[in-house]
DNA sequence: ACTATAGGTAGGGAAAATCCTACGCGTCAA
DNA sequence: TTGACGCGTAGGATTTTCCCTACCTATAGT
């Protein structure tokens, strides 16, 4: 019985990560902090939306802000993602057969199972 | 440049992903596959909502149905989601500190890159 | 102090998502 | 064939999301 009470962390994970623009401010992170004119500049779009947008990945604690002088730096934050990690874990068996890079290795180390 | 030409198969991904009650379904449905009654059944949620969230899953693949007499049987498809795997990997290097049982192997084999 | 820059927030409108009830069609059992 | 069951789809109401244009505050530099 999934009872759902109001909105789980995992939910407000997974609704963070729905959105296309999100994603790519979180890969753009990747690379490094940024400000949010920086960011911005990236996409087709005005800078409060990314500013919302930003807050939405602040609440999730998928970014992390840092004020120097008048710039505000975000910086990906990415520990809540092991709740997405976690919850593909009981995937992962199916896909065995094309896994990708560090999971091959340890695929062999455990030895087939399926003939 | 982050162009976003239409929806993405990654977008229709995530955003199939971002409603609970489909992740649920997907969950239930690791335990082998069910008639759209039988998974209604678990809802607090009319029949007909739950084939549509079941029509969502079935768009982005991660089920598919097979008839059979008059039942149709759902099961879990879960191969795209090797796609969220593919989005996360970039951020994994991040928590390796706290990984999931099988990373640990993993981490442990791999030795330790960092001081 | 004054101006320019950086960026958050408010309010609103359009579009998408979510759920419902009503209905239609195919399949099985009498 | 008739009726009940299993499910998908249509249409609609409500909510949420997403983006915009103001607008406001704070810091930096002159």
């Amino acid at each position: 019985m999934p009872h759902r009470g109001k909105t789980s962390s995992t939910d407000r994970l997974f609704g963070a990560l729905a959105n296309p623009t999100r994603r790519d401010i979180l890969d753009l992170l990747l690379d490094g902090e940024q400000t949010v004119q920086t960011i911005a500049d990236r996409f087709d779009m005005a800078r409060p939306s990314v500013s919302e947008h930003l807050r939405v990945l602040r609440d999730t604690d998928l970014v992390r802000e840092e004020q120097r002088g008048r710039h505000r730096y975000y910086a990906v934050h990415p520990e809540p993602l092991v709740g997405v990690r976690d919850w593909l874990s009981p995937y992962e068996r199916y896909w065995r057969a094309r896994l990708t890079d560090l999971g091959e290795v340890l695929d062999d180390l455990a030895g087939g199972e399926q003939p």
